[in-house]
DNA sequence: TATTGTTATACTCTATAACTATA
DNA sequence: TATAGTTATAGAGTATAACAATA
């Protein structure tokens, strides 16, 4: 019969890691606010940024992890507020490329830089090489699942 | 002049943070839901449990980083499950300790059980010492700023 | 006056189901 | 029949404001 001692909740890796989340959205959305964007509708711009010939719905939502649903909507936003455009794909008729605008490109850029400034605050502690071991088990992590 | 090359938002940390996170959280839903709990209200159950005396809900929002109206209502719910019970403090009218029950304490095992079971899934690719080391850093970020 | 707990409200995020138009 | 996009809805999480009882 083996003990089992309970592990007390602040060395539990699910609470650590879902409260870290937060505190680094948080900073994100706040720093992010005054260019109109949130985390996930910033997610999508620079997607769509970094691909050269933009990105059907459905590669956003794979990339995402989101359900395509959700898609829609934060494209919806972006259109709105001008910084990406829905063109119609040459080779299928049903997807819809999701391109920038040169605002897009723009915004993107200083919305990036905010958000890496604003990110400095819970990560500050953090050194280069611990960044990049943290973003390797953080990588595992996302594709050990799906 | 400074060149930006903008990175790719699969090496964000923050867009990989809360990634694992939604990972991890799904999984632990899924794990105790069989126990009628979710991570939230099993939070604030393990914390009730580790305190020998019971702990006031201003002492759980605290804790869980969380706003004391949000604790009220998982209480409620707790409460509700016969998990736990709210008892006067001696000492200051206004508190209200939370205290498990005998069957708090025991679904606090069981769920406890589930959830390192569930979160093996998305984290067993990492090693004992790099959980060590990962438990390292979010406990940094968690502190740098609140 | 400050603090504990509570109620209320609104917004965001997450999760599904169902529908359309194309393929 | 399968896939891309869309609409709709419900539940969970997050963020505030305001209030009563007590200190």
């Amino acid at each position: 019969m083996e003990v089992h001692m309970a592990q007390p909740l602040t060395d539990d890796l699910g609470f650590l890691l879902s409260r870290a989340s937060g505190q680094v959205v948080r900073a994100t959305n706040a720093a992010l606010a005054e260019h109109g964007l949130r985390v996930r509708s910033y997610s999508v711009l620079v997607l769509a940024c970094e691909a050269a010939k933009g990105l059907s719905q459905r590669e956003l939502a794979t990339a995402l992890a989101l359900d395509p649903s959700q898609v829609v909507l934060l494209v919806d936003e972006l259109v709105a507020a001008g910084l990406v455009e829905r063109q119609a794909a040459e080779s299928d008729r049903r997807t819809r490329l999701v391109v920038p605008t040169a605002e897009g490109c723009r915004v993107r850029e200083a919305a990036g830089e905010a958000a890496t400034a604003a990110v400095e605050a819970p990560l500050g502690l953090l050194g280069d090489s611990e960044r990049d071991r943290l973003r390797d088990m953080l990588t595992r992590i996302c594709t050990a699942t799906a």
